[in-house]
DNA sequence: GCCAACGTTGGC
DNA sequence: GCCAACGTTGGC
């Protein structure tokens, strides 16, 4: 089993809104970037535990855990010429682009922020914290994942 | 809202 | 295949 973890604005879809939806499930869409795209076509498995973090709000940080229940397929928003993520390269013959469907697991009492994660010597390593990372989809080591648990 | 850091595009 | 211009991300 992985680790990864997965950047979305809240205000476009927060934890919460993944666990309100009918059965805590969401497909993960709109990821328009290769090497994100790549992983979630490729590497990211049913069973995987996803770190959910919420970008460009104050303050960012991460808000919860989720699973992978569904692996790549795909994001037929894509083809939606109605859908902001629409890209006409993208065909039914030839999808370009994937996505993953993720389930809700818990939600953290408060967030740990970046802050957080930055004073944790630990994590220095993440991916997260490096400067000018912007990959939305990146993998996580077990050990940093158990720390981020434990600072819960 | 600013802007640094990237990724993508397209002319050559 | 180079690279300038442009668009996007995301912390601050």
């Amino acid at each position: 089993m992985r680790y990864w973890l997965f950047k979305s604005e809240p205000e476009t879809f927060s934890i919460d809104d993944l666990r309100a939806r009918r059965n805590q499930i969401e497909h993960w869409d709109g990821v328009r970037n290769y090497q994100a795209r790549n992983m979630l076509r490729d590497e990211v498995k049913a069973g995987d535990q996803v770190l959910f973090y919420h970008s460009n709000c104050k303050p960012p940080g991460i808000v919860g855990v989720a699973e992978v229940v569904k692996e790549g397929y795909p994001d037929f928003t894509a083809w939606n010429p109605e859908s902001s993520y629409y890209d006409p390269r993208s065909t039914k013959e030839k999808p370009q682009w994937f996505m993953v469907d993720i389930k809700f697991v818990e939600k953290f009492p408060q967030i740990i922020s970046l802050d957080d994660l930055k004073q944790n010597s630990k994590l220095h390593e993440m991916l997260i914290l490096r400067k000018g990372n912007r990959l939305s989809v990146t993998p996580v080591t077990a050990a940093e994942f158990k720390t981020i648990l434990k600072m819960v």
